[in-house]
RNA sequence: GGUCCCAUCGUCUAGCGGCCCAGGACGCUGGCCUCUCACGCCGGAAACACGGGUUCGAUCCCCGUUGGGACCA
């Protein structure tokens, strides 16, 4: 059961790059455990690895969780602001002989380490440095933890149970290098103290690095939080999702046209689950998450199922919300002029007739073309079986009776069309795809009326003009 | 290599000893609908890794094997 304390949970991610799929799943579990316990939900950005660490990558990951909706409520907080808070809990345990300075170089280290591991030792550090009385002239210290030695520690994780080390097996980590910046273990102990996280929810990467990290808290002398370690994502190839198994950034996926309520959906039902329940609501998501149907086996990135997802969303989606976002991308790729001012009405009415088959949002801007472009480009084969010559004079008496169609609606122009089909004695088919290919220049598309009265009549009646002019030329 | 974790259809998962010759979803597939493509509807194939225990009874508990993964180096 939960502490009667404030839940306070926080994502830490690193700045070193795009915000990924997994880095994603992970903050919204935290951000899902908060808002289910009315608790707080922290942003801390980890940029001591000030070499790999950018602006513009927290920026990036900013602006990927406001696109998700996951709003943070404390932070962000940045590692390099807290340098001093490290120096003092450094001091802290090297005042109380929890810690010592090491003189050690790398070179040096590592040439024991082969040592050790060519006689058959454990590489652990030989605390050399341990009982040094004096500094080691012209060199700069780092500062190591003094572990314990015996006994064990167990990590009680609200997904995966006890899980138990050997102390023995973990030697005296570097808890600030001889730069002064901390180690990454040490300074998410320091931060995840101060800023009174009570559960840890991470990947389950991090499971190793659990047993020195409640070492510390106990040397600082702290109570540690509660830990919940996730299970991995994977790429189809089983081995952790990494870029080359494709999309993995989470601005690819927005620029991909898919919805932020996809992905989070998609997201949280992996490595989760609610009974039979596939489609959940943010809402509903709060409502039932918890760790307890978080499961224990990683689980494979599968884009298959997040598209069905997104083209369940964009069904859902308002229509004005989606044709603001269609306009947005066909100006972005050109199709229209930045300037442009299309009548919103009319677009909503283009994205009803479209969603239904659109997947993605880049899938619906494709769609969208020929009724946005001026010209059309005509699919060869199309053009080679539907406009022929014998379509031409059923195309003509189309035309013509479509000028004298009024009003110019779906109803009417059904009734043009059943005319002509019941007077030729043909089927709908001989007369709506020459049609639909002259329109859209493509044998696919939403139902042949509906493109029609969306394009309206001047463009209808001019696009099959132009058709049948090319047939008799 | 050492340590730790994990193991139900191809994939995500339900199952927390009998309701299971294992349910749902994606994908795949047969059919219906149909002006194209979709959507939708109806149907199908598809899994408890293996071997020991425990138990009247194991997908579910324990041990081992195998296989995967992570971390450390």
């Amino acid at each position: 059961m939960l502490s009667m304390s404030e839940v306070r949970v926080r994502f830490a991610p690193s700045p070193t790059g795009a915000l990924h799929i997994g880095g994603v799943r992970t903050a919204l579990f935290n951000w899902l455990f908060a808002r289910r316990h009315g608790g707080k939900f922290i942003l801390r950005i980890e940029d001591t690895d000030r070499t790999r660490s950018t602006d513009e990558s927290i920026q990036i990951i900013l602006d990927g969780m406001k696109w998700l909706g996951l709003d943070w409520d404390e932070g962000p907080f940045r590692q390099t602001e807290r340098m001093a808070i490290y120096r003092e809990h450094v001091d802290k345990l090297l005042g109380q002989g929890k810690a010592y300075y090491c003189y050690c170089t790398p070179e040096e280290l590592e040439a024991r380490r082969k040592e050790a591991l060519a006689a058959g030792r454990p590489p652990k550090y030989d605390r050399k440095c341990r009982l040094l009385k004096a500094p080691v002239p012209g060199r700069t210290p780092a500062v190591r933890f003094l572990s314990s030695d015996e006994g064990q520690t167990i990590v009680r994780d609200l997904i995966r149970g006890a899980v138990t080390f050997e102390n023995q097996q973990l030697d005296d980590l570097i808890i600030m290098r001889s730069d002064g910046f901390p180690t990454y273990n040490f300074a998410v102990v320091v931060d995840d103290v101060t800023m009174k996280i009570t559960h840890v929810i991470r990947g389950d990467d991090h499971l190793n690095n659990t047993p020195r990290q409640i070492q510390l808290y106990q040397a600082l002398g702290y109570e540690p939080p509660e830990f919940a370690h996730l299970p991995m994502i994977l790429g189809p190839d089983k081995t952790k999702l990494s870029k080359r198994h494709g999309a993995t950034a989470v601005t690819e996926y927005k620029d991909l046209g898919y919805l932020p309520e996809a992905l989070v959906n998609y997201l949280a039902r992996l490595g989760w689950s609610s009974g039979d329940q596939e489609i959940f609501s943010k809402q509903e998501l709060i409502d039932k998450f918890s760790l307890e149907n978080v499961g224990k086996a990683p689980s494979v990135f599968n884009p298959e199922k997040l598209l069905w997802l997104n083209h369940h969303y964009i069904q859902q989606a308002e229509p004005g919300r989606l044709a603001d976002l269609l306009l947005e991308l066909l100006k972005k790729d050109g199709i229209i002029p930045a300037e442009a001012r299309p009548d919103r009405e009319w677009m909503k009415r283009l994205v009803c007739i479209l969603t239904e088959r659109s997947h993605t949002l880049v899938e619906m801007k494709n769609s969208a073309i020929p009724f946005v472009a001026e010209d059309i480009h005509v699919d060869e084969k199309a053009r080679a079986k539907h406009l022929t010559s014998d379509a031409v004079p059923l195309l003509l008496l189309l035309v013509e009776r479509l000028k004298a169609a009024k009003p110019f609606t779906h109803a009417e122009i059904e009734k043009v069309f059943n005319g002509l089909v019941a007077e030729k004695g043909i089927k709908l088919g001989k007369i709506a795809q020459p049609v639909r290919v002259a329109l859209t220049g493509g044998t696919v598309s939403p139902g042949i009326y509906e493109v029609i009265e969306v394009m309206g009549k001047d463009k209808t009646i001019k696009r099959i003009e132009t058709a049948i002019g090319k047939i008799q030329n």
